[in-house]
DNA sequence: TTGTCAATGTCGCATTCCCGACATATTGTA
DNA sequence: TACAATATGTCGGGAATGCGACATTGACAA
C-alpha cells in the first residue's frame, strides 16, 4: 500500500487513521482531536524515537517501518520487549502513571509515526464502545503474547526458545518456496538474542547448529526455513 | 469485611459485586444479567477451582480466599504466574480464544468465587464506559506487572527476585512492627520458588542466607523483615 | 580498490543454579 | 501419643549458558 500524494500534515493524518482498523470509523473532527501530532522520523537506523518521559503520556502508532521497543538494565544489556510494525500500537498502553524505562529504536531505515494524548485516546474510547471493544481484543492478545514470553522463557531452553521464534516469525512474515520458507532478515543475532534472552555468541552458535542439522540456511539478507523445523521443539537426541 | 446474613445464592450476588469498586454501579437487572454463577467452593487447599477449557470463557471474580495461578509443562514442572486476593478479576481477562493451560489453586482454605460469561461482561462495559476506563486501567496495570516480571527474569539473577518479591509482598500486605515489617506467610518455600522462577532448595537456601545475614527472620506462620532489606537488591560484595 | 565498521564465527573457562538425595522439623490426624 | 504427610534444611555433582577474547566475513563509503 502507497500512500497517496498528501501535500501536508493534517491530510496526512487523516489519511493514516482511515486506513487504521482501529480508528476507520471516527470522524473527521475527532481524528482531529485524537491525533496532535504526526511525527515524521527520517531517522537512521539504530535512532531512538521516544526515551523514558515521552512514552507516559502518549499512545504511538507506526506508519510505516520496523521498530523495536527495548529495556536496559544498568549494564546495558539490552532485552527486546517487542518488534512492532506498520499499523501496530505502542508506548504507555493502558497504564497513564509510574516510571517506564522502554525506549522505540527504528530497526528499518525510516520509520513514520503518530501519536495521541491518552487522555484523548480514553476519550475516543468512551464515546465510542465498538472501538473500545476491538481495543480490549488488542490489549488481550497483548497480555496473552507476553504471558506466552513468559512461559517460554521458564519452561524452555535458549534453542527451544530460537526454534519457536523462528517459528513465529515465519508464521507472522514468512512466504512459501517450494517446501521451505523464506523470511526477509532485518534482525542480527545481537537482535534475536534480545528477542529471545540469550547472548549473540549462543544464538550464532544454535544457528550454525541448526543450518548443519539442516533445519534451515541464512545470510545476512534472509532465513531459509526447512519445513522439518515446524514443530520441531525438542532438541535432537544426544549420542 | 464480612458478609452479612444471606439467604439465598440470588441475594449473596447482588451483595458480592455491590460491593466491589468496579460493580458498584450497575442496577440490579445488570447484575442479574452479568453474574449468571455464583460459585462457592469450601475448596480444600491445594484443589483446583477450575481447569484449562472452563477458562475459556470466563471471567471470574474472587471474592474471599487467596488462589494461585498456575500452569504446568508436560514435566510438571509449575510456575506461579500470579496470587489472586480477594476482589481480584482473573480467568480469560481480555481474550477469548485460543488454548489456556492454565489453572487456579486455592492456597487459602476456603475460597469463594463468581464468574460471568465474557460476553455477558463485554456487553456492561460497552454500556458504562465509566467501568471500561477502570478496566482499562486494570488491564494496563496486569499488563505493566508482567512485563515487570519478565525483565526481572531477564535480568536478575535468584537472590535478586527473591529480595524484590519479599520487598512486594511487604509493600503490598505487611505491617509495620517497630522498624521491621511483617507479613502473613501462607506461602511454601515451593511456591515462592514458582513465583520467581527458581527451585524449592535454591529459595530455602537463600532465605537462610538472608536470615543469617539478618535482613529477615522467619518461620512457617510469618516473616519478618528488617528494614535493611528495603531497597536492597544487590547481592554481598564476596570477600 | 581499499579501508573501516558492523556482523558473524569459534573457543574455552567461569558461574549460576538446577536437581537428586537424604536428614530433620513441623503439622495434622487417628 | 504415634504416625503420616508435608515443609524445611543441607550437600555435592553436573548441565546450560553467559562472557571475554579473538578471527573472519561482508557491506558500504571514500
Amino acid at each position: 500500500m502507497n500512500s497517496p500524494n498528501i501535500q501536508n500534515t493534517s491530510e496526512q493524518k487523516f489519511w493514516y487513521l482511515r486506513n487504521h482498523k482501529l480508528f476507520s470509523t471516527l470522524s473527521n473532527a475527532e481524528i482531529d482531536d485524537l491525533c496532535i501530532i504526526t511525527k515524521h522520523k527520517g531517522a537512521k537506523k539504530g535512532e531512538a524515537i521516544y526515551f523514558g518521559e515521552d512514552l507516559q503520556n502518549r499512545i504511538f502508532l507506526l506508519k510505516k517501518g520496523i521498530i523495536k521497543i527495548v529495556e536496559h538494565n544498568d549494564k546495558g544489556d539490552e532485552v527486546i520487549k517487542d518488534i512492532m510494525q506498520k499499523g501496530d500500537l505502542f508506548g504507555a498502553i493502558g497504564s497513564d502513571d509510574s516510571i517506564n524505562k522502554e525506549s522505540a529504536v527504528t530497526i528499518s531505515s525510516e520509520a513514520i509515526v503518530c501519536s495521541f494524548r491518552i487522555s484523548d485516546f480514553e476519550n475516543i474510547l468512551s464515546k465510542n464502545p465498538d472501538i473500545a471493544l476491538q481495543y480490549f481484543k488488542f490489549l488481550g492478545l497483548k497480555l496473552k503474547k507476553i504471558e506466552n514470553k513468559y512461559t517460554n522463557l521458564v519452561f524452555k531452553d535458549v534453542r527451544s526458545r530460537l526454534i519457536a521464534f523462528l517459528n513465529d516469525w515465519t508464521a507472522a512474515e514468512g512466504s512459501k518456496v517450494g517446501f521451505d520458507w523464506v523470511v526477509e532478515n532485518y534482525l542480527t543475532h545481537q537482535d534475536i538474542a534480545g528477542l529471545i534472552c540469550s547472548t549473540r555468541q549462543t544464538v550464532t552458535q544454535l544457528m550454525r547448529d541448526l543450518e548443519t542439522e539442516g533445519h534451515i540456511k541464512y545470510d545476512r539478507k534472509e532465513i531459509l526455513i526447512h519445513s522439518s523445523l515446524l514443530a520441531k521443539t525438542e532438541r535432537p537426541i544426544k549420542s
